[in-house]
DNA sequence: ATTTTCAGTGCACGTCCGTACACTCACTAG
DNA sequence: CTAGTGAGTGTACGGACGTGCACTGAAAAT
């Protein structure tokens, strides 16, 4: 069980068509080898991060060593180091990279909300298809935020308090009439929030669990967010 | 900077004091290296556990080595394995011996509650002051509850149930008369626990970050448990 | 047509790692 | 007093790691 090394032996295969005068229209073959350098070049990128998240599903970042992930992505080591400085930077850039599904979560339950009647249900829903779609960064987010690289902890705190805002704006919008301040509303957008990223690790965790099915996390997270409702409505601000 | 190695000059002083008849009143010179075999043994044991600890301050549990544990405990890395079979046996181990500081917190807070009028107020300065004064273990514990070690995970998760179910017992106390049903109770407490979790970190953090002093933070983790009160006096279990 | 750029290669290095093995020698049990 | 135990030692190994350096060759710039 030596050593599984490729691509030494491969050696790189240009692209074939040369004959043709079209430039726009190029055949792509089965979308292989083509592009310019600088396509080239994003999508080795694109694939180094990829491989560091799909490595994250049974470690932590500080583990995933840097030949591991160039080995993984098919390029040599030191070729890393014409993309990212080193693995830390790597998983600052993986922050970005995985709060993108979030951030698109947020927007499709803003729309579920003003369909639907039921503004928890919804977005609970939308929550439990997200983590399903796209479960490696999800589990990014809440491995390495309290993890041991000290950077990505910073930067993924960075971006959750972003989403808490645009969460409080939303609140906002529906204790218009309450006197809630600012301060009080965002600190319970956060409890919102920290119940949403509980429920997501525990939709990760399934499978390998007790009972615990998806549909029961769910309905917990739930009822939890009803509670918390509840809560608000029998909140005064300044007492 | 090369190799810092000690301990192989420094010869075993053997305790000195033969003559003495008594054996039960020991000198003890100053806490050095005395006491049966097995006591040396279990101060070695515990020695290489605190010094665990101390390395998760800045690291996660998975980045650290066998090497390095037993080079902070003053003990060659063989002689690791008379106590643990690995690090990540070390971490099961770690895990119980991070709960005693929060088995004793949850004690301490309930006789709080008798004494003082405001249940909540007392049992979060009793979690603020839990923290200040044991911050490596409430960080281990906050750090690898989604770390990249199944096997400390899993023990975290298991003992963190334990603790949620306590307060449920609690929760079931303060709300008779109410027909809540236990699931709710437990869905009310793991909101509460979550709650909780997160204010430790975020006490944890504080120091490196921007304005949030503690107080601050036990203000806000104070105000999401009334709210979470709140709620739990609106509710109603079968609606 | 020529030069420049630069993503990726290949090799080499020094360091640290986990762990196997044979050992010592203070304690303990008999 | 003697024999056995076992916590800790010292050496040694094979392998993985991060990274420096000189390179190649196709694409881009001139």
């Amino acid at each position: 069980m030596g050593s599984v090394t490729f691509g030494s032996g491969a050696v790189h295969r240009r692209t074939l068509a040369v004959v043709s005068e079209t430039p726009a229209a190029r055949p792509r073959s089965h979308g292989e080898r083509s592009g310019s350098r600088a396509e080239r070049k994003e999508r080795t990128r694109q694939n180094l991060l990829d491989v560091t998240l799909a490595l994250i599903a049974s470690r932590s970042l500080a583990s995933i060593s840097l030949r591991e992930v160039a080995r993984d992505a098919g390029i040599v080591p030191t070729a890393f180091y014409r993309h990212f400085e080193s693995m830390d930077e790597l998983g600052v850039e993986l922050v970005d990279e995985s709060m993108r599904p979030l951030r698109q979560m947020i927007r499709e339950a803003r729309r579920g909300q003003a369909a639907h009647s039921d503004i928890i249900k919804s977005t609970v829903d939308v929550l439990g298809s997200h983590v399903r779609s796209h479960p490696a960064q999800f589990r990014f987010l809440t491995r390495e935020r309290y993890g041991g690289i000290a950077a990505v902890r910073r930067a993924i705190d960075t971006e959750l308090r972003l989403f808490t805002s645009e969460l409080t704006v939303d609140l906002a919008r529906l204790t218009t009439g309450f006197d809630w301040t600012s301060e009080d509303l965002e600190m319970a957008a956060d409890l919102m929030v920290q119940a949403m990223l509980a429920t997501v690790m525990n939709l990760l965790e399934v499978d390998q669990r007790r009972v615990d099915d998806e549909r029961t996390i769910l309905d917990r997270a739930e009822r939890q967010l009803r509670l918390i409702a509840l809560g608000m409505g029998a909140w005064r601000s300044k007492p």
